[in-house]
DNA sequence: TCGATACATTGACGTATCATAATATCATGC
DNA sequence: GCATGATATTATGATACGTCAATGTATCGA
Protein backbone atom coordinates (compact mmCIF):
# COMPACT_ATOMS: atom_id res chain seq x y z
CA UNK A 1 0.00 0.00 0.00
CA UNK A 2 1.24 3.38 -0.78
CA UNK A 3 3.42 5.15 -3.50
CA UNK A 4 0.69 4.31 -6.32
CA UNK A 5 0.75 7.71 -8.58
CA UNK A 6 -1.92 10.48 -7.16
CA UNK A 7 -4.63 10.85 -9.35
CA UNK A 8 -4.38 8.71 -12.25
CA UNK A 9 -7.18 6.97 -13.68
CA UNK A 10 -8.10 6.77 -17.13
CA UNK A 11 -4.44 6.47 -18.32
CA UNK A 12 -2.95 5.71 -21.36
CA UNK A 13 -3.07 1.75 -20.39
CA UNK A 14 0.07 -0.34 -20.98
CA UNK A 15 2.65 1.64 -19.41
CA UNK A 16 3.79 2.03 -15.85
CA UNK A 17 0.56 2.78 -14.70
CA UNK A 18 -0.93 1.13 -11.32
CA UNK A 19 -2.41 -1.58 -13.89
CA UNK A 20 1.14 -2.61 -15.18
CA UNK A 21 2.16 -3.08 -11.80
CA UNK A 22 -0.79 -5.12 -10.46
CA UNK A 23 -0.17 -7.35 -13.19
CA UNK A 24 3.37 -7.83 -12.48
CA UNK A 25 2.70 -8.35 -8.93
CA UNK A 26 -0.13 -10.98 -10.15
CA UNK A 27 2.31 -12.69 -12.55
CA UNK A 28 4.49 -13.35 -9.71
CA UNK A 29 1.70 -14.71 -7.93
CA UNK A 30 0.76 -17.06 -9.83
CA UNK A 31 4.34 -18.24 -10.36
CA UNK A 32 4.53 -18.94 -6.82
CA UNK A 33 2.07 -22.04 -7.80
CA UNK A 34 3.51 -22.44 -10.67
CA UNK A 35 6.21 -25.28 -9.17
CA UNK A 36 5.48 -29.18 -8.43
CA UNK A 37 7.46 -28.75 -5.18
CA UNK A 38 5.69 -26.01 -3.77
CA UNK A 39 2.34 -27.46 -5.09
CA UNK A 40 3.20 -30.55 -3.22
CA UNK A 41 3.69 -28.17 -0.11
CA UNK A 42 0.44 -26.43 -0.55
CA UNK A 43 -1.32 -29.68 -1.05
CA UNK A 44 0.22 -30.92 1.51
CA UNK A 45 -0.57 -28.20 3.86
CA UNK A 46 -4.42 -27.88 2.63
CA UNK A 47 -5.02 -31.78 3.49
CA UNK A 48 -3.32 -32.18 6.89
CA UNK A 49 -2.81 -29.19 8.12
CA UNK A 50 0.15 -27.35 10.27
CA UNK A 51 3.26 -28.96 9.60
CA UNK A 52 6.84 -28.58 10.44
CA UNK A 53 9.84 -28.86 7.76
CA UNK A 54 11.00 -32.52 9.28
CA UNK A 55 7.48 -33.73 8.74
CA UNK A 56 7.09 -32.12 4.83
CA UNK A 57 10.17 -33.39 4.05
CA UNK A 58 8.40 -36.63 5.09
CA UNK A 59 5.35 -36.41 3.47
CA UNK A 60 6.91 -34.80 0.13
CA UNK A 61 10.26 -37.12 -0.19
CA UNK A 62 12.13 -34.57 -1.43
CA UNK A 63 15.65 -33.16 0.25
CA UNK A 64 15.51 -30.69 3.19
CA UNK A 65 17.03 -27.62 0.79
CA UNK A 66 14.79 -28.02 -1.53
CA UNK A 67 11.91 -27.51 0.67
CA UNK A 68 13.70 -25.52 2.70
CA UNK A 69 14.14 -22.86 -0.61
CA UNK A 70 10.28 -23.82 -1.52
CA UNK A 71 9.00 -22.64 1.66
CA UNK A 72 10.75 -19.81 1.13
CA UNK A 73 9.29 -18.58 -1.24
CA UNK A 74 5.57 -19.31 -0.39
CA UNK A 75 6.06 -17.36 2.60
CA UNK A 76 7.49 -14.95 1.06
CA UNK A 77 4.52 -14.22 -1.36
CA UNK A 78 2.24 -14.65 1.49
CA UNK A 79 0.79 -17.85 0.59
CA UNK A 80 2.36 -19.37 4.00
CA UNK A 81 2.80 -18.32 7.70
CA UNK A 82 4.85 -19.80 9.96
CA UNK A 83 5.85 -20.20 14.23
CA UNK A 84 8.55 -21.56 15.90
CA UNK A 85 7.88 -23.95 18.41
CA UNK A 86 11.19 -24.64 20.38
CA UNK A 87 13.55 -26.30 17.54
CA UNK A 88 10.79 -27.00 15.11
CA UNK A 89 8.99 -24.52 12.15
CA UNK A 90 5.43 -24.80 11.64
CA UNK A 91 4.14 -24.05 8.23
CA UNK A 92 0.65 -23.34 7.62
CA UNK A 93 -1.47 -22.15 4.68
CA UNK A 94 -2.25 -18.29 5.40
CA UNK A 95 -4.82 -17.31 3.47
CA UNK A 96 -7.91 -19.50 3.34
CA UNK A 97 -8.44 -17.91 -0.41
CA UNK A 98 -5.66 -20.11 -1.48
CA UNK A 99 -7.71 -23.20 -0.78
CA UNK A 100 -10.09 -21.75 -3.63
CA UNK A 101 -7.53 -20.66 -5.71
CA UNK A 102 -6.39 -24.82 -5.81
CA UNK A 103 -9.69 -25.66 -5.63
CA UNK A 104 -11.14 -23.47 -8.95
CA UNK A 105 -7.64 -24.60 -10.79
CA UNK A 106 -8.61 -27.84 -10.50
CA UNK A 107 -12.40 -27.55 -12.45
CA UNK A 108 -10.72 -25.86 -14.83
CA UNK A 109 -8.10 -28.41 -15.27
CA UNK A 110 -10.67 -31.42 -15.20
CA UNK A 111 -11.97 -30.18 -18.73
CA UNK A 112 -8.23 -29.23 -20.25
CA UNK A 113 -5.27 -31.64 -18.55
CA UNK A 114 -4.79 -33.51 -22.09
CA UNK A 115 -4.95 -29.89 -23.12
CA UNK A 116 -2.08 -28.36 -20.84
CA UNK A 117 -0.08 -30.90 -20.42
CA UNK A 118 0.34 -31.15 -24.44
CA UNK A 119 1.10 -27.57 -24.57
CA UNK A 120 5.19 -28.14 -25.52
CA UNK A 121 5.42 -24.41 -24.49
CA UNK A 122 5.49 -24.96 -20.97
CA UNK A 123 7.79 -28.29 -20.15
CA UNK A 124 7.36 -28.68 -16.50
CA UNK A 125 9.35 -31.50 -14.99
CA UNK A 126 11.11 -29.21 -12.61
CA UNK B 1 -7.03 -41.43 -17.11
CA UNK B 2 -6.16 -45.21 -16.41
CA UNK B 3 -3.44 -47.07 -15.57
CA UNK B 4 -3.33 -45.57 -11.82
CA UNK B 5 -1.91 -48.46 -9.89
CA UNK B 6 -4.49 -50.87 -8.30
CA UNK B 7 -5.86 -51.19 -5.03
CA UNK B 8 -3.61 -49.01 -3.38
CA UNK B 9 -4.72 -46.40 -1.03
CA UNK B 10 -3.04 -44.91 1.97
CA UNK B 11 -0.06 -45.01 -0.15
CA UNK B 12 3.77 -44.33 -0.37
CA UNK B 13 2.50 -41.12 -1.36
CA UNK B 14 4.98 -38.93 -3.49
CA UNK B 15 5.65 -40.93 -6.35
CA UNK B 16 3.79 -41.60 -10.09
CA UNK B 17 0.22 -41.78 -7.85
CA UNK B 18 -2.77 -39.68 -9.47
CA UNK B 19 -2.00 -36.91 -7.87
CA UNK B 20 1.58 -36.07 -8.37
CA UNK B 21 -0.03 -36.32 -12.08
CA UNK B 22 -2.84 -34.00 -11.47
CA UNK B 23 -0.41 -31.58 -9.74
CA UNK B 24 2.32 -31.33 -12.58
CA UNK B 25 -0.91 -30.30 -14.61
CA UNK B 26 -2.03 -27.86 -12.28
CA UNK B 27 1.70 -26.56 -12.05
CA UNK B 28 1.71 -25.72 -15.77
CA UNK B 29 -1.82 -23.96 -15.59
CA UNK B 30 -0.92 -21.89 -12.93
CA UNK B 31 2.60 -21.20 -15.44
CA UNK B 32 -0.10 -20.22 -18.08
CA UNK B 33 -0.92 -17.09 -15.76
CA UNK B 34 2.45 -16.47 -14.46
CA UNK B 35 3.94 -14.12 -17.36
CA UNK B 36 2.98 -10.49 -17.80
CA UNK B 37 2.16 -10.53 -21.74
CA UNK B 38 0.15 -13.18 -20.79
CA UNK B 39 -1.84 -11.43 -18.12
CA UNK B 40 -2.20 -8.50 -20.66
CA UNK B 41 -4.03 -10.50 -22.82
CA UNK B 42 -6.20 -12.25 -20.40
CA UNK B 43 -6.97 -8.91 -18.79
CA UNK B 44 -8.06 -7.36 -21.99
CA UNK B 45 -9.91 -10.43 -22.79
CA UNK B 46 -11.89 -10.33 -19.60
CA UNK B 47 -12.62 -6.25 -20.12
CA UNK B 48 -13.01 -5.67 -23.88
CA UNK B 49 -14.48 -9.33 -24.97
CA UNK B 50 -13.23 -11.08 -27.92
CA UNK B 51 -10.55 -9.23 -29.98
CA UNK B 52 -8.52 -10.21 -33.08
CA UNK B 53 -4.90 -10.25 -33.18
CA UNK B 54 -4.16 -6.50 -34.38
CA UNK B 55 -6.29 -5.21 -31.63
CA UNK B 56 -4.86 -6.89 -29.44
CA UNK B 57 -1.29 -5.89 -30.22
CA UNK B 58 -2.47 -2.52 -31.05
CA UNK B 59 -3.98 -2.98 -27.32
CA UNK B 60 -1.04 -4.41 -25.33
CA UNK B 61 1.47 -2.42 -27.25
CA UNK B 62 3.77 -5.41 -27.45
CA UNK B 63 5.36 -6.92 -31.23
CA UNK B 64 2.81 -9.23 -33.26
CA UNK B 65 5.28 -12.49 -32.63
CA UNK B 66 5.23 -12.15 -29.00
CA UNK B 67 1.91 -12.03 -28.65
CA UNK B 68 0.77 -14.75 -31.14
CA UNK B 69 3.51 -16.81 -29.73
CA UNK B 70 1.61 -16.24 -26.33
CA UNK B 71 -1.74 -16.41 -27.45
CA UNK B 72 -0.57 -19.86 -28.88
CA UNK B 73 0.31 -21.01 -25.16
CA UNK B 74 -3.20 -19.83 -23.60
CA UNK B 75 -5.38 -21.04 -26.16
CA UNK B 76 -3.23 -24.91 -25.90
CA UNK B 77 -4.03 -24.58 -22.19
CA UNK B 78 -7.40 -23.88 -22.49
CA UNK B 79 -7.93 -20.17 -21.56
CA UNK B 80 -8.79 -18.91 -24.77
CA UNK B 81 -10.47 -19.68 -27.48
CA UNK B 82 -10.21 -18.98 -31.10
CA UNK B 83 -12.79 -18.14 -33.71
CA UNK B 84 -11.59 -17.04 -37.87
CA UNK B 85 -13.64 -14.20 -39.39
CA UNK B 86 -12.13 -13.81 -42.94
CA UNK B 87 -8.61 -12.74 -42.55
CA UNK B 88 -8.72 -12.17 -38.61
CA UNK B 89 -9.16 -14.12 -35.93
CA UNK B 90 -10.42 -13.83 -32.68
CA UNK B 91 -9.72 -14.47 -29.32
CA UNK B 92 -12.00 -14.75 -26.17
CA UNK B 93 -11.92 -16.02 -22.79
CA UNK B 94 -12.41 -19.88 -22.81
CA UNK B 95 -13.64 -20.36 -19.45
CA UNK B 96 -15.52 -18.27 -17.20
CA UNK B 97 -13.74 -20.10 -13.99
CA UNK B 98 -10.58 -17.81 -15.37
CA UNK B 99 -12.72 -14.62 -14.07
CA UNK B 100 -12.91 -15.80 -11.13
CA UNK B 101 -9.32 -16.85 -10.41
CA UNK B 102 -8.10 -13.69 -11.97
CA UNK B 103 -10.38 -12.07 -9.62
CA UNK B 104 -9.26 -14.37 -6.46
CA UNK B 105 -5.81 -13.55 -7.22
CA UNK B 106 -6.62 -10.01 -7.08
CA UNK B 107 -7.95 -10.22 -3.44
CA UNK B 108 -4.84 -12.26 -2.03
CA UNK B 109 -2.36 -9.75 -4.06
CA UNK B 110 -4.69 -6.90 -2.52
CA UNK B 111 -3.19 -7.99 1.23
CA UNK B 112 0.42 -9.18 -0.12
CA UNK B 113 1.55 -7.18 -3.05
CA UNK B 114 4.35 -5.45 -1.13
CA UNK B 115 6.02 -8.99 0.29
CA UNK B 116 5.34 -10.32 -3.47
CA UNK B 117 7.35 -7.79 -5.18
CA UNK B 118 9.58 -8.09 -2.81
CA UNK B 119 10.31 -11.80 -3.50
CA UNK B 120 13.56 -12.34 -5.06
CA UNK B 121 13.44 -15.71 -5.78
CA UNK B 122 10.69 -14.62 -8.49
CA UNK B 123 12.47 -11.54 -10.41
CA UNK B 124 9.43 -11.34 -12.78
CA UNK B 125 10.33 -8.72 -15.61
CA UNK B 126 10.89 -10.60 -18.45
C1' DT C 1 30.67 -24.94 26.55
C1' DC C 2 30.01 -28.56 23.37
C1' DG C 3 27.43 -31.51 20.39
C1' DA C 4 23.36 -32.66 18.08
C1' DT C 5 19.21 -31.62 15.69
C1' DA C 6 16.23 -28.53 12.85
C1' DC C 7 16.12 -25.37 9.56
C1' DA C 8 17.86 -21.46 6.47
C1' DT C 9 20.96 -19.48 3.23
C1' DT C 10 24.38 -19.10 -0.29
C1' DG C 11 26.60 -19.82 -4.71
C1' DA C 12 27.68 -22.45 -8.77
C1' DC C 13 25.59 -24.67 -12.43
C1' DG C 14 22.03 -26.53 -15.83
C1' DT C 15 17.97 -25.95 -18.18
C1' DA C 16 13.33 -24.14 -19.24
C1' DT C 17 11.36 -20.45 -21.20
C1' DC C 18 11.16 -15.80 -22.93
C1' DA C 19 12.28 -12.23 -26.77
C1' DT C 20 13.31 -11.34 -31.33
C1' DA C 21 13.83 -11.68 -36.23
C1' DA C 22 13.00 -14.28 -40.02
C1' DT C 23 10.11 -17.13 -42.39
C1' DA C 24 5.86 -19.67 -43.34
C1' DT C 25 0.83 -20.05 -43.88
C1' DC C 26 -3.69 -18.63 -44.87
C1' DA C 27 -7.35 -15.70 -46.78
C1' DT C 28 -8.68 -12.09 -49.86
C1' DG C 29 -8.70 -9.18 -53.95
C1' DC C 30 -6.92 -8.24 -58.44
C1' DG D 1 -1.92 -16.90 -61.10
C1' DC D 2 0.31 -12.88 -57.89
C1' DA D 3 0.32 -9.38 -54.24
C1' DT D 4 -1.00 -7.89 -49.84
C1' DG D 5 -2.48 -8.08 -45.15
C1' DA D 6 -3.27 -11.04 -40.93
C1' DT D 7 -1.51 -14.39 -38.16
C1' DA D 8 1.45 -18.53 -36.95
C1' DT D 9 5.70 -20.87 -36.53
C1' DT D 10 10.53 -21.59 -36.03
C1' DA D 11 15.42 -20.93 -34.70
C1' DT D 12 18.65 -18.54 -32.06
C1' DG D 13 20.30 -16.41 -28.18
C1' DA D 14 19.81 -14.56 -23.33
C1' DT D 15 18.45 -15.14 -18.71
C1' DA D 16 15.55 -16.33 -14.84
C1' DC D 17 14.80 -19.91 -11.90
C1' DG D 18 15.26 -24.62 -9.85
C1' DT D 19 18.67 -27.94 -8.00
C1' DC D 20 22.24 -29.40 -5.13
C1' DA D 21 26.10 -29.31 -1.85
C1' DA D 22 28.08 -26.78 1.43
C1' DT D 23 27.81 -23.76 5.01
C1' DG D 24 25.43 -20.88 8.42
C1' DT D 25 22.23 -20.06 12.32
C1' DA D 26 19.29 -21.25 16.11
C1' DT D 27 17.59 -24.12 19.87
C1' DC D 28 17.99 -27.59 23.18
C1' DG D 29 20.31 -31.00 26.28
C1' DA D 30 24.34 -32.62 28.71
Amino acid sequence: MGAVEPGADTLPLTESSGVEQRLAVMAKFFHGLSDLTRLRIVEVLLADGEQNVSELVALIGQPQSRVSNHLACLRWCGYVGSRREGKFIYYRIADPRVRELVTLARGVIADHSEAILSCTRIEGDR
